[in-house]
DNA sequence: ATTCTTGCAAAGCCTTTGCAACTGC
DNA sequence: GCAGTTGCAAAGGCTTTGCAAGAAT
């Protein structure tokens, strides 16, 4: 949770309901649906599926696998949640509510930070005029090491040395 | 092939052997590799593993999946190819020979657009400088359409009203 | 000779899907 | 009651791996 978060004129529930009203062939709020997204919305962070299913099994709600990969997929095409590939994984994050930012990923930690920089939209900008292309979205993703793992890194390096 | 190439102090195959042989344990460079460098490196292009596969038979060069595999696998170790994740979908490209770039990807016709910007590094050394983040590479890659895609859509469009 | 690489087929991993039972609307 | 959703287990992609045979050093 490191941005500040973006009103929402809906909260995420009602927002579902209505994406799924509001479809060519309507698609029904299931109680399922519901607690999924109540409880992915709880929080602001990534995840990935198998983490999901593991809290939600904590938590006692159950839905199996396959409702959850069809509920999340759902979740993006409404728009909530946008979807993350970090290497060779996925996860996912807060779309609905949340300002659109990009990523610095640790390789050592896999810790994921969040951050913002204008350049990043005028460089999709001038990228789209010079080409005639019409952006739909961008991922922009910093693979390297974090502060405390270098630090950790640096530690342990001075211990090899005595 | 839309970027200037840049100037290798090596072949790719002599980079390669030069790479196997420099390892902790040395490994061995076979013929099947060679084949497979040489193959890879005569032209420029994004790839899949299963387009390489099979244009290698094609070409009745033949290395099994499982090698093709192995080899891709080491040519990104050795820094000679960059894998880029695409929506869900792997592709591969030149990293020695070639400039640092980044992409457009037309999710119509899956075309990859090469450009460059300096502020793409700009904003890497701001943020790194930020968080105190050493980074080791980054990926940044617009969706949407391009401009033939966009024409042959209007154009549809324009169909569909007579 | 020794050790790494190859090919095959099998296993793995993650995700999707067919189908019968179930549930919103 | 109809049409969409769920859960299960099976099937799908794609990638990796164990092992015996073959090749590089």
């Amino acid at each position: 949770m490191s941005l500040p978060s973006v009103p929402m004129s809906l909260s995420p529930v009602e927002k579902f309901r209505e994406y799924l009203a509001s479809r060519a062939t309507p698609q029904r709020f299931t109680g399922q649906q519901k607690e999924l997204v109540e409880y992915i919305f709880a929080r602001h962070d990534h995840f990935d599926t198998d983490q999901l299913l593991a809290e939600l099994k904590e938590a006692d709600l159950g839905a199996s696998r396959a409702t959850v990969y069809r509920t999340l997929s759902k979740l993006v095409d409404a728009g909530m949640l946008r979807r993350l590939e970090v290497g060779t994984r996925v996860f996912f994050e807060h779309d609905y509510g949340y300002p659109s930012h990009d990523h610095l990923v640790c390789e050592v930690c896999d810790k994921m930070i969040e951050f913002q920089h204008p350049s990043v939209e005028s460089v999709v900008q001038d990228m789209c005029e010079k080409h005639g292309f019409q952006a739909a979205g961008h991922s922009f993703l910093i693979r390297g090491i974090c502060q405390e793992c270098m630090r950790t890194r640096s530690a342990n390096r001075r211990l090899d040395l005595i």
